[in-house]
DNA sequence: CTATTAATGTTATATTATAACATTACATTA
DNA sequence: TAATGTAATGTTATAATATAACATTAATAG
């Protein structure tokens, strides 16, 4: 089971994960053939500020404060499609908000546990749960393409009864 | 399984699911002492008028054609508030779009199979699934409360190669 | 260098959803 | 029955998310 969960809910160096993501995203990119321009990097950076998702119009006003110019929706949009597309980034449709994944380049599961207390989310790729879900489709004769698959609840940091709601982790 | 795939991807006489979802509801709200007043009742027969989900403006038209009058998003709004509220109806993120719940009162595990050539949505209520996302919860500490599998492919009628592009079943 | 394509800028607007407040319907009970 | 409280609906305005359409600039290939 491929998870980041142990970054997302617990204490860690958080400018390596963007270190990583960033370097990543250089890697798929000179593989794939596509440019990674100073917006689009720019963007994907900003989603890995934290664990947690961000809106496009949160992205945009980062954004604008980075580049200390107005910048319109569409620039984030194209931004946010082209990271889409790569994997680099995925969008949580019950949140319309985006997040850096953090292994674009493997095959997985789309599976995100959102924390409804400080917001973080953790991705995981399981094959066993992969396999179960094409077993019902299979059952069904239903053709699986994609998939998105949204747990809600607390994670393990929000669920520990503390003193000084320390959220700093996410 | 529980589940109502041989509804959405067959032919089926749906006069009798729109019925049955109604009684469903009367009893439901009955129950849980609810009130299914004519909007909300139209609203859930609106959304029961086929297998395919429907946004809140598409029920908006709708709703306005049959009683006449011009209605307000928010009247919308609120009915599907209720109906959710209920479990009478689910919401589909992906799509931003609401669908009749064929299961209401049972435990289940919002799973629906969405078809990206008719539109048409099946839900599934899948105890072995259940457990391995709970078990894959449990395994990073992760309390979960709800979820949002959305699996999108092709149903077994759009995969038949067919002459007349039948979606007659939805 | 120039033609072509890719990327970005710009303006406007579509789509989805909610806030805030007014009014009406309905039930309870004094 | 009148007064009261609560739930439901009506109304207006607007917030939040996303895209269309077209202009301009940058990068790349021939």
């Amino acid at each position: 089971m491929l998870t980041n969960t142990r970054l997302v809910h617990g204490q860690h160096d958080h400018s390596r994960c963007i270190d990583a993501a960033l370097s990543r995203a250089e890697d798929l990119c000179q593989k794939k053939n596509a440019k990674l321009t100073p917006t689009r990097a720019t963007v994907l950076s900003i989603l890995w500020q934290s664990h947690r998702p961000l809106g496009a119009y949160q992205v945009q006003d980062r954004l604008s404060k980075i580049t200390g110019k107005a910048i319109a929706p569409p620039t984030v949009y194209r931004a946010i499609e082209f990271l889409l597309r790569l994997g680099l980034i995925h969008r949580l449709p019950s949140l319309n908000a985006y997040i850096g994944c953090p292994f674009p380049s493997s095959e997985h599961s789309n599976l995100f546990m959102i924390c409804i207390e400080c917001g973080c989310v953790a991705e995981i790729a399981d094959a066993s749960l992969n396999t179960l879900l094409q077993t019902a489709c299979d059952k069904t004769n239903f053709k699986l393409h994609s998939q998105n698959v949204e747990l809600f609840g607390v994670c393990p940091q929000c669920s520990v009864p503390t003193i000084n709601e320390d959220i700093s982790h996410v």
